[in-house]
DNA sequence: TTGATACCTGTTACATTATAACATATCAAG
DNA sequence: CTTGATATGTTATAATGTAACAGGTATCAA
């Protein structure tokens, strides 16, 4: 899992990239420069971003500066795995594990927004099990814990 | 568990407020007419709804008519575990175990707006394990599983 | 009872997040 | 190269949420 462990965070971009980059070719999706510029600003940090936060970078860069703009590239990141809503936050990261079929769980400090990503296979194996008693059909789950990251814990 | 099956609704508001109103006494917490009013109307039906839907109502009641009316009950019975919000729709519901400690897990329709609140006990136990693993200080957790309820799964 | 204090209600005004609808441009396939 | 689907960008507006202040009400100590 991707934690809030320092990394190899050039390479992480990179990774992340040409991943979209290739599964896009293979599902003959369009990755075009606003999807992909939105991925990266994404990937820049692990850290929930609003989707204004990304527009006002892309209208820097040149690119539309109505909020449509940002909310369609998210959206289709979103779509195909590439990135999350957090929905506690309206605010979006990138995809951790992008790719590979995985239910996350998100652990989300309330002090700098960092976030990672964890699998919660056995967490949703509980929910699926109640949600059978019910007779209710499971298609998405949120799992989101807020709380505090170890460096900002250190600090307070 | 309160789930999607029908039960003497009746007796289901009542015991809540009831409920509500032992607490707040208990608690010394001022249990005021918009506040009961609130958890009332979300007691209604077992649905999520949505701050501005609550504030249209409770106009129509002669209560204030401004959003903050309705964002501080709302509030209010959030702090006090009396309701829930549903971050994936922006609304709220009423707390199917009132005065348990509890960690909820919600099932919600998104045909009706349905809402079952389960038990997230070993779910919840899945993610404070992989929080550990990161040094993370998890404070609130939020489960909530998006699908169809019995009902609108049968009309489908 | 009165005054002090904290809390609650209601308002205006505004901030933030998100979408609908439409025109133009670009891409992919025959 | 035309056609149909998809993507981009715009304007305008909807939906959700808060800050700040004025006035009212409960509580409690003196």
């Amino acid at each position: 899992m991707l934690g809030f462990h320092s990394h190899d965070h050039t390479a992480c971009i990179q990774t992340a990239v040409a991943a979209a980059d290739a599964h896009c070719r293979a599902e003959k999706l369009q990755f075009t420069p606003v999807r992909r510029r939105v991925l990266e600003i994404l990937l820049e940090n692990h850290r929930a971003k609003g989707a204004y936060e990304i527009l006002d970078q892309l209208r820097d860069e040149g690119f539309g500066s109505q909020p449509p703009v940002a909310y369609r590239a998210l959206d289709f990141l979103v779509a195909h795995g590439f990135a999350h809503k957090i929905e506690r936050l309206n605010a979006f990261v990138a995809c951790a594990h992008a790719g590979a079929d995985h239910t996350p769980a998100f652990l989300i400090c309330r002090e700098c927004s960092a976030v990672a990503e964890a699998e919660a296979g056995p967490g949703r194996a509980a929910i699926a099990a109640a949600a059978r008693a019910e007779g209710f059909t499971v298609e998405r789950v949120v799992i989101e814990a807020m709380g505090l990251c170890p460096r900002c814990a250190k600090a307070a």
